[in-house]
DNA sequence: TGGGGTTTATACCGATTGGTATAGTCCCCA
DNA sequence: TGGGGACTATACCAATCGGTATAAACCCCA
Protein backbone atom coordinates (compact mmCIF):
# COMPACT_ATOMS: atom_id res chain seq x y z
CA UNK A 1 0.00 0.00 0.00
CA UNK A 2 2.15 2.68 -1.49
CA UNK A 3 0.14 5.60 0.40
CA UNK A 4 -2.87 5.93 2.70
CA UNK A 5 -6.34 6.88 2.05
CA UNK A 6 -6.78 10.67 2.06
CA UNK A 7 -9.93 9.83 4.13
CA UNK A 8 -10.75 8.08 7.15
CA UNK A 9 -12.92 4.69 6.47
CA UNK A 10 -14.09 4.38 10.43
CA UNK A 11 -15.11 8.18 9.85
CA UNK A 12 -16.77 7.74 6.70
CA UNK A 13 -18.58 4.78 7.63
CA UNK A 14 -19.91 6.72 10.78
CA UNK A 15 -21.28 9.47 8.35
CA UNK A 16 -22.85 6.20 6.55
CA UNK A 17 -24.35 5.16 10.01
CA UNK A 18 -25.82 8.56 10.35
CA UNK A 19 -27.26 8.37 6.86
CA UNK A 20 -28.66 5.01 6.76
CA UNK A 21 -29.75 5.66 10.99
CA UNK A 22 -31.70 9.04 9.28
CA UNK A 23 -33.43 7.45 6.23
CA UNK A 24 -33.47 3.96 6.86
CA UNK A 25 -31.64 1.28 3.89
CA UNK A 26 -34.07 1.48 1.36
CA UNK A 27 -34.77 5.51 1.81
CA UNK A 28 -30.96 6.27 1.80
CA UNK A 29 -29.92 6.93 -1.60
CA UNK A 30 -26.37 6.85 -2.85
CA UNK A 31 -26.76 10.35 -3.97
CA UNK A 32 -27.62 10.79 -0.26
CA UNK A 33 -25.29 8.65 1.23
CA UNK A 34 -22.52 10.25 -1.09
CA UNK A 35 -23.35 13.92 0.25
CA UNK A 36 -24.06 12.65 3.96
CA UNK A 37 -20.74 10.68 3.64
CA UNK A 38 -18.93 13.74 2.15
CA UNK A 39 -16.50 11.13 -0.50
CA UNK A 40 -16.88 10.67 -4.48
CA UNK A 41 -18.98 7.94 -5.68
CA UNK A 42 -15.83 6.65 -7.00
CA UNK A 43 -14.10 6.33 -3.93
CA UNK A 44 -17.42 5.14 -2.28
CA UNK A 45 -17.82 2.32 -4.40
CA UNK A 46 -14.00 1.40 -4.57
CA UNK A 47 -13.81 1.27 -1.12
CA UNK A 48 -16.95 -0.42 0.08
CA UNK A 49 -18.04 -1.95 -3.11
CA UNK A 50 -21.87 -1.71 -3.35
CA UNK A 51 -24.49 -0.27 -1.50
CA UNK A 52 -25.52 -3.16 0.25
CA UNK A 53 -22.01 -4.14 1.67
CA UNK A 54 -21.19 -0.65 2.59
CA UNK A 55 -24.52 -1.05 5.07
CA UNK A 56 -23.59 -4.42 6.60
CA UNK A 57 -19.92 -2.66 7.48
CA UNK A 58 -21.99 -0.03 8.90
CA UNK A 59 -24.29 -2.46 11.03
CA UNK A 60 -21.60 -4.00 12.09
CA UNK A 61 -19.83 -0.81 13.34
CA UNK A 62 -22.80 0.26 14.90
CA UNK A 63 -23.07 -2.71 16.63
CA UNK A 64 -19.63 -2.87 17.94
CA UNK A 65 -18.70 0.80 18.75
CA UNK A 66 -22.00 2.44 19.71
CA UNK A 67 -24.23 -0.15 21.48
CA UNK A 68 -21.74 -2.62 23.04
CA UNK A 69 -20.55 0.85 24.76
CA UNK A 70 -23.93 1.72 25.78
CA UNK A 71 -25.13 -1.88 27.26
CA UNK A 72 -21.39 -1.78 28.99
CA UNK A 73 -21.74 1.82 30.59
CA UNK A 74 -24.82 0.99 32.37
CA UNK A 75 -24.11 -2.36 33.25
CA UNK A 76 -21.19 -0.90 35.49
CA UNK A 77 -24.07 0.69 37.73
CA UNK A 78 -24.27 -0.80 41.26
CA UNK A 79 -28.04 -1.29 41.10
CA UNK A 80 -29.22 -3.10 38.14
CA UNK A 81 -32.24 -1.89 38.43
CA UNK A 82 -31.12 1.47 37.77
CA UNK A 83 -29.22 -0.23 34.44
CA UNK A 84 -32.78 -1.92 33.25
CA UNK A 85 -33.91 1.81 33.91
CA UNK A 86 -31.04 3.35 32.26
CA UNK A 87 -31.70 1.64 28.78
CA UNK A 88 -35.33 3.15 28.81
CA UNK A 89 -34.48 6.51 29.53
CA UNK A 90 -31.47 6.31 26.87
CA UNK A 91 -34.41 5.18 24.06
CA UNK A 92 -37.09 7.79 25.23
CA UNK A 93 -35.00 10.49 25.77
CA UNK A 94 -34.01 9.72 22.12
CA UNK A 95 -37.82 9.18 21.03
CA UNK A 96 -38.51 12.79 22.74
CA UNK A 97 -35.51 14.87 21.91
CA UNK A 98 -36.83 14.36 18.05
CA UNK A 99 -33.19 14.78 16.66
CA UNK A 100 -32.25 14.33 13.43
CA UNK A 101 -31.17 10.63 13.65
CA UNK A 102 -34.23 8.94 15.70
CA UNK A 103 -34.11 5.73 17.97
CA UNK A 104 -31.34 2.95 17.82
CA UNK A 105 -29.90 2.26 14.42
CA UNK A 106 -30.35 -1.65 15.26
CA UNK A 107 -33.69 -1.30 16.47
CA UNK A 108 -34.77 0.81 12.89
CA UNK A 109 -32.90 -1.78 11.41
CA UNK A 110 -35.39 -4.40 12.76
CA UNK A 111 -37.96 -2.85 12.38
CA UNK A 112 -37.46 -2.52 8.67
CA UNK A 113 -36.43 -6.26 8.27
CA UNK A 114 -38.91 -8.04 6.29
CA UNK A 115 -37.73 -8.24 2.98
CA UNK A 116 -33.69 -8.29 3.61
CA UNK A 117 -30.83 -10.68 3.42
CA UNK A 118 -30.80 -13.39 5.59
CA UNK A 119 -27.04 -12.15 6.76
CA UNK A 120 -28.62 -8.86 8.04
CA UNK A 121 -31.47 -10.52 9.80
CA UNK A 122 -28.76 -12.47 11.78
CA UNK A 123 -26.80 -10.31 12.57
CA UNK A 124 -29.60 -8.14 14.03
CA UNK A 125 -30.93 -11.16 15.77
CA UNK A 126 -27.59 -11.83 17.05
CA UNK A 127 -27.40 -7.51 18.80
CA UNK A 128 -31.04 -8.04 19.87
CA UNK A 129 -30.07 -11.00 21.58
CA UNK A 130 -27.12 -9.26 23.31
CA UNK A 131 -29.58 -6.60 23.98
CA UNK A 132 -31.89 -9.57 25.63
CA UNK A 133 -29.54 -10.86 27.46
CA UNK A 134 -28.16 -7.68 28.90
CA UNK A 135 -31.57 -7.89 30.76
CA UNK A 136 -31.66 -11.47 31.91
CA UNK A 137 -28.08 -10.84 33.34
CA UNK A 138 -29.22 -7.64 35.24
CA UNK A 139 -32.08 -9.26 36.26
CA UNK A 140 -30.53 -12.35 37.80
CA UNK A 141 -28.04 -9.76 38.91
CA UNK A 142 -30.88 -7.75 40.89
CA UNK A 143 -32.54 -10.66 42.55
CA UNK A 144 -28.77 -12.03 44.01
CA UNK A 145 -28.59 -8.33 45.13
CA UNK A 146 -32.41 -8.97 46.59
CA UNK A 147 -33.54 -5.36 44.39
CA UNK A 148 -35.53 -7.59 42.27
CA UNK A 149 -37.95 -9.65 43.54
CA UNK A 150 -37.62 -13.85 42.70
CA UNK A 151 -40.63 -14.68 41.42
CA UNK A 152 -39.29 -12.68 38.45
CA UNK A 153 -38.46 -15.01 35.60
CA UNK A 154 -35.41 -13.68 34.09
CA UNK A 155 -35.69 -14.79 30.79
CA UNK A 156 -38.95 -13.94 30.00
CA UNK A 157 -38.84 -11.21 31.67
CA UNK A 158 -35.91 -9.99 29.12
CA UNK A 159 -37.80 -10.95 26.60
CA UNK A 160 -41.11 -8.78 27.56
CA UNK A 161 -38.71 -6.29 28.21
CA UNK A 162 -36.91 -6.51 24.75
CA UNK A 163 -40.02 -6.11 23.16
CA UNK A 164 -41.13 -3.06 25.01
CA UNK A 165 -38.08 -1.02 23.89
CA UNK A 166 -38.80 -2.68 20.37
CA UNK A 167 -42.23 -0.89 21.08
CA UNK A 168 -41.27 2.40 22.17
CA UNK A 169 -39.07 2.92 18.99
CA UNK A 170 -42.42 2.07 16.95
CA UNK A 171 -44.44 4.33 18.87
CA UNK A 172 -42.32 6.98 18.56
CA UNK A 173 -42.78 6.59 14.49
CA UNK A 174 -45.50 9.12 15.22
CA UNK A 175 -47.96 7.94 17.38
CA UNK A 176 -46.63 8.78 20.60
CA UNK A 177 -48.34 11.18 22.66
CA UNK A 178 -46.11 12.44 25.41
CA UNK A 179 -46.83 10.28 28.54
CA UNK A 180 -46.89 6.60 26.20
CA UNK A 181 -43.86 6.08 26.75
CA UNK A 182 -43.20 7.16 29.82
CA UNK A 183 -46.58 4.54 30.21
CA UNK A 184 -44.92 2.02 28.45
CA UNK A 185 -41.46 2.15 30.54
CA UNK A 186 -43.50 2.48 34.06
CA UNK A 187 -44.76 -0.80 32.86
CA UNK A 188 -41.59 -2.07 32.14
CA UNK A 189 -40.52 -1.31 35.51
CA UNK A 190 -43.46 -3.18 37.15
CA UNK A 191 -42.38 -6.03 35.52
CA UNK A 192 -39.15 -6.22 37.67
CA UNK A 193 -40.36 -5.03 40.98
CA UNK B 1 -74.34 5.46 -13.54
CA UNK B 2 -75.45 4.11 -16.67
CA UNK B 3 -74.33 0.72 -15.58
CA UNK B 4 -72.58 -0.75 -12.73
CA UNK B 5 -68.86 -1.42 -12.82
CA UNK B 6 -67.73 -4.76 -13.98
CA UNK B 7 -65.42 -5.14 -10.70
CA UNK B 8 -66.34 -4.94 -7.25
CA UNK B 9 -64.56 -2.11 -5.54
CA UNK B 10 -64.63 -3.89 -2.19
CA UNK B 11 -63.30 -7.03 -2.90
CA UNK B 12 -60.55 -5.02 -5.03
CA UNK B 13 -59.62 -2.97 -1.72
CA UNK B 14 -59.18 -6.22 -0.16
CA UNK B 15 -56.36 -7.76 -2.58
CA UNK B 16 -54.68 -4.49 -2.41
CA UNK B 17 -54.59 -4.60 2.06
CA UNK B 18 -53.33 -8.28 1.44
CA UNK B 19 -50.52 -6.54 -1.41
CA UNK B 20 -49.78 -3.59 1.00
CA UNK B 21 -49.95 -5.72 3.54
CA UNK B 22 -47.24 -8.19 2.28
CA UNK B 23 -45.20 -5.96 0.86
CA UNK B 24 -45.58 -2.64 2.37
CA UNK B 25 -46.25 0.66 0.82
CA UNK B 26 -42.92 1.49 -0.45
CA UNK B 27 -42.60 -1.85 -1.22
CA UNK B 28 -45.50 -2.80 -3.04
CA UNK B 29 -44.87 -1.28 -6.75
CA UNK B 30 -47.69 -0.82 -8.82
CA UNK B 31 -47.23 -3.71 -11.35
CA UNK B 32 -47.53 -5.93 -7.78
CA UNK B 33 -50.91 -4.17 -7.19
CA UNK B 34 -52.25 -4.61 -10.56
CA UNK B 35 -51.25 -8.62 -10.55
CA UNK B 36 -52.43 -8.79 -7.27
CA UNK B 37 -55.58 -7.17 -7.76
CA UNK B 38 -56.57 -8.44 -11.06
CA UNK B 39 -57.60 -5.20 -12.22
CA UNK B 40 -56.37 -3.15 -15.38
CA UNK B 41 -53.71 -0.41 -15.03
CA UNK B 42 -56.52 2.19 -16.44
CA UNK B 43 -58.85 0.98 -14.21
CA UNK B 44 -57.40 1.16 -10.51
CA UNK B 45 -56.43 4.74 -11.37
CA UNK B 46 -59.34 5.86 -12.45
CA UNK B 47 -61.08 3.88 -9.48
CA UNK B 48 -58.89 5.10 -7.08
CA UNK B 49 -57.01 7.94 -8.26
CA UNK B 50 -52.98 7.49 -6.87
CA UNK B 51 -51.33 4.56 -5.31
CA UNK B 52 -51.36 7.19 -2.12
CA UNK B 53 -55.31 7.36 -2.43
CA UNK B 54 -55.27 3.68 -3.17
CA UNK B 55 -53.59 2.84 0.50
CA UNK B 56 -55.61 5.37 2.21
CA UNK B 57 -58.39 3.52 0.94
CA UNK B 58 -56.79 0.07 1.63
CA UNK B 59 -55.66 1.43 5.73
CA UNK B 60 -59.70 2.86 6.02
CA UNK B 61 -61.05 -0.46 5.17
CA UNK B 62 -58.89 -2.05 6.80
CA UNK B 63 -59.11 -0.21 10.22
CA UNK B 64 -63.03 -0.60 10.21
CA UNK B 65 -63.78 -3.91 8.89
CA UNK B 66 -60.78 -6.67 10.65
CA UNK B 67 -59.55 -4.32 13.68
CA UNK B 68 -63.01 -3.33 14.96
CA UNK B 69 -64.44 -6.91 14.19
CA UNK B 70 -61.41 -8.41 16.01
CA UNK B 71 -61.38 -6.38 19.20
CA UNK B 72 -65.70 -6.97 19.15
CA UNK B 73 -65.16 -10.15 19.28
CA UNK B 74 -62.53 -10.27 21.59
CA UNK B 75 -64.60 -8.12 24.16
CA UNK B 76 -67.35 -10.11 24.05
CA UNK B 77 -65.17 -12.74 26.32
CA UNK B 78 -66.93 -13.02 29.46
CA UNK B 79 -63.24 -12.43 31.27
CA UNK B 80 -61.35 -9.44 30.55
CA UNK B 81 -58.27 -11.42 31.03
CA UNK B 82 -59.30 -13.70 28.48
CA UNK B 83 -59.75 -10.74 25.98
CA UNK B 84 -56.06 -9.65 26.19
CA UNK B 85 -54.96 -12.66 26.69
CA UNK B 86 -56.88 -13.67 22.98
CA UNK B 87 -55.04 -10.34 21.67
CA UNK B 88 -51.73 -11.37 22.09
CA UNK B 89 -52.80 -14.85 21.20
CA UNK B 90 -54.17 -13.92 17.98
CA UNK B 91 -50.88 -11.95 17.09
CA UNK B 92 -48.41 -14.92 18.13
CA UNK B 93 -50.42 -17.30 16.11
CA UNK B 94 -50.46 -14.51 13.02
CA UNK B 95 -46.62 -14.85 13.65
CA UNK B 96 -46.20 -18.45 13.75
CA UNK B 97 -48.21 -19.12 11.01
CA UNK B 98 -45.79 -17.54 8.76
CA UNK B 99 -48.37 -16.83 6.66
CA UNK B 100 -48.22 -14.79 3.17
CA UNK B 101 -49.62 -12.01 4.97
CA UNK B 102 -47.32 -11.15 8.47
CA UNK B 103 -48.89 -9.87 11.37
CA UNK B 104 -51.18 -6.90 11.77
CA UNK B 105 -51.33 -4.72 8.74
CA UNK B 106 -52.25 -1.48 10.78
CA UNK B 107 -48.76 -2.22 12.81
CA UNK B 108 -47.29 -3.02 9.64
CA UNK B 109 -48.32 0.20 8.50
CA UNK B 110 -47.41 1.86 11.76
CA UNK B 111 -43.56 0.27 11.84
CA UNK B 112 -43.00 1.72 8.73
CA UNK B 113 -44.63 5.03 9.50
CA UNK B 114 -41.27 7.58 9.74
CA UNK B 115 -41.74 9.53 6.19
CA UNK B 116 -45.39 8.77 5.43
CA UNK B 117 -47.83 11.88 5.15
CA UNK B 118 -49.04 13.18 7.96
CA UNK B 119 -52.79 12.03 7.62
CA UNK B 120 -51.43 8.48 7.46
CA UNK B 121 -49.58 9.49 10.42
CA UNK B 122 -53.12 10.58 12.30
CA UNK B 123 -55.11 7.73 10.43
CA UNK B 124 -52.87 4.99 12.33
CA UNK B 125 -52.45 6.91 15.84
CA UNK B 126 -56.40 6.91 16.33
CA UNK B 127 -55.76 2.73 14.89
CA UNK B 128 -53.74 2.25 17.45
CA UNK B 129 -55.72 4.61 20.43
CA UNK B 130 -58.80 2.12 19.58
CA UNK B 131 -56.02 -0.92 20.91
CA UNK B 132 -54.58 0.95 23.64
CA UNK B 133 -58.40 1.83 24.95
CA UNK B 134 -59.58 -1.66 24.53
CA UNK B 135 -56.67 -3.10 26.56
CA UNK B 136 -57.67 0.20 29.13
CA UNK B 137 -61.51 -0.74 29.33
CA UNK B 138 -60.44 -4.62 29.48
CA UNK B 139 -58.33 -3.39 32.57
CA UNK B 140 -61.27 -1.20 34.03
CA UNK B 141 -63.34 -3.87 33.40
CA UNK B 142 -61.19 -7.20 34.86
CA UNK B 143 -60.74 -5.02 37.99
CA UNK B 144 -64.33 -4.49 38.72
CA UNK B 145 -65.21 -8.20 38.60
CA UNK B 146 -61.80 -8.67 40.59
CA UNK B 147 -60.01 -11.14 38.04
CA UNK B 148 -57.32 -8.00 37.48
CA UNK B 149 -55.39 -6.42 40.69
CA UNK B 150 -56.64 -2.64 41.74
CA UNK B 151 -52.92 -2.33 41.66
CA UNK B 152 -52.75 -1.85 38.23
CA UNK B 153 -52.98 1.45 36.46
CA UNK B 154 -55.38 1.01 33.97
CA UNK B 155 -53.54 3.71 31.63
CA UNK B 156 -50.56 3.03 32.03
CA UNK B 157 -50.57 -0.78 31.95
CA UNK B 158 -52.73 -0.41 28.29
CA UNK B 159 -49.75 1.54 26.52
CA UNK B 160 -47.10 -1.42 28.31
CA UNK B 161 -49.42 -3.59 26.38
CA UNK B 162 -49.80 -1.69 23.36
CA UNK B 163 -45.59 -1.23 23.32
CA UNK B 164 -45.49 -5.46 23.64
CA UNK B 165 -47.87 -5.64 20.38
CA UNK B 166 -45.69 -3.53 18.46
CA UNK B 167 -42.60 -5.12 20.12
CA UNK B 168 -43.83 -9.13 18.86
CA UNK B 169 -44.40 -7.98 15.70
CA UNK B 170 -40.89 -6.11 15.02
CA UNK B 171 -39.57 -9.52 16.76
CA UNK B 172 -41.24 -11.71 14.29
CA UNK B 173 -39.64 -9.97 11.21
CA UNK B 174 -36.57 -11.93 11.56
CA UNK B 175 -35.39 -11.76 14.84
CA UNK B 176 -37.84 -14.19 17.03
CA UNK B 177 -36.59 -17.84 18.66
CA UNK B 178 -39.85 -19.67 18.70
CA UNK B 179 -40.67 -19.11 22.63
CA UNK B 180 -39.07 -15.90 22.63
CA UNK B 181 -42.94 -14.67 21.34
CA UNK B 182 -43.95 -16.76 24.10
CA UNK B 183 -41.88 -15.48 27.24
CA UNK B 184 -43.17 -11.60 26.20
CA UNK B 185 -47.00 -12.77 26.32
CA UNK B 186 -46.13 -14.40 29.49
CA UNK B 187 -44.84 -10.71 30.53
CA UNK B 188 -47.54 -9.19 29.49
CA UNK B 189 -50.05 -11.49 31.39
CA UNK B 190 -47.87 -10.72 34.84
CA UNK B 191 -48.80 -6.98 34.40
CA UNK B 192 -52.30 -7.62 35.12
CA UNK B 193 -51.87 -10.49 37.20
C1' DT C 1 -79.41 0.13 -32.98
C1' DG C 2 -76.59 3.35 -31.53
C1' DG C 3 -74.03 6.15 -28.24
C1' DG C 4 -71.40 6.57 -23.56
C1' DG C 5 -68.84 5.22 -20.13
C1' DT C 6 -65.76 1.14 -18.48
C1' DT C 7 -62.92 -2.15 -19.37
C1' DT C 8 -58.47 -4.05 -21.24
C1' DA C 9 -53.89 -3.88 -23.24
C1' DT C 10 -50.07 -1.39 -24.43
C1' DA C 11 -47.07 2.27 -25.24
C1' DC C 12 -45.07 6.04 -23.31
C1' DC C 13 -43.45 9.72 -20.03
C1' DG C 14 -39.85 12.03 -16.90
C1' DA C 15 -37.61 11.06 -12.77
C1' DT C 16 -34.86 8.30 -9.93
C1' DT C 17 -32.68 4.06 -8.72
C1' DG C 18 -27.97 1.40 -7.97
C1' DG C 19 -23.93 0.87 -10.40
C1' DT C 20 -20.15 1.58 -14.06
C1' DA C 21 -16.84 4.10 -16.90
C1' DT C 22 -13.84 7.74 -17.99
C1' DA C 23 -11.51 11.38 -17.56
C1' DG C 24 -8.17 14.40 -14.97
C1' DT C 25 -5.96 15.74 -10.51
C1' DC C 26 -3.54 15.04 -6.43
C1' DC C 27 -0.02 13.18 -3.43
C1' DC C 28 3.29 9.83 -1.63
C1' DC C 29 7.29 7.08 -2.51
C1' DA C 30 10.96 5.06 -5.11
C1' DT D 1 11.59 13.49 -11.08
C1' DG D 2 8.63 10.26 -12.54
C1' DG D 3 5.35 6.66 -12.03
C1' DG D 4 1.15 4.82 -9.78
C1' DG D 5 -2.55 4.29 -7.07
C1' DA D 6 -6.39 6.89 -4.89
C1' DC D 7 -8.91 10.78 -5.27
C1' DT D 8 -12.78 14.04 -7.63
C1' DA D 9 -16.03 15.21 -11.06
C1' DT D 10 -19.05 13.96 -14.45
C1' DA D 11 -21.23 11.45 -17.89
C1' DC D 12 -23.56 7.41 -18.68
C1' DC D 13 -26.07 2.94 -18.19
C1' DA D 14 -30.27 -0.23 -17.93
C1' DA D 15 -33.97 -0.88 -14.91
C1' DT D 16 -37.67 0.57 -12.34
C1' DC D 17 -40.54 3.95 -10.25
C1' DG D 18 -45.48 6.30 -10.29
C1' DG D 19 -48.40 8.12 -13.54
C1' DT D 20 -50.58 9.35 -18.21
C1' DA D 21 -52.35 8.53 -22.86
C1' DT D 22 -54.38 6.00 -26.41
C1' DA D 23 -56.97 2.71 -28.92
C1' DA D 24 -59.93 -1.10 -29.24
C1' DA D 25 -63.29 -4.21 -27.14
C1' DC D 26 -67.18 -4.48 -24.19
C1' DC D 27 -71.70 -3.90 -22.04
C1' DC D 28 -75.79 -1.53 -20.37
C1' DC D 29 -79.52 1.56 -21.36
C1' DA D 30 -82.18 4.79 -23.96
Amino acid sequence: MPWEKSFDMDEALDRAIRVFWKKGYEGASMADLIAGMGINKGSLYNAFGSKKALFDQALLRYDQQKLQAMLNDLESLEDPVQSIAGVFDGVIAEAEAKAEVNGCFLVNTAIELPNRDDDVKTAVKASLGQIENFFDRMIRSGQAKGTISSDVTPSETAKALLSMVLGIRVLDRGAADGDTLAGVKAGAMRLIR
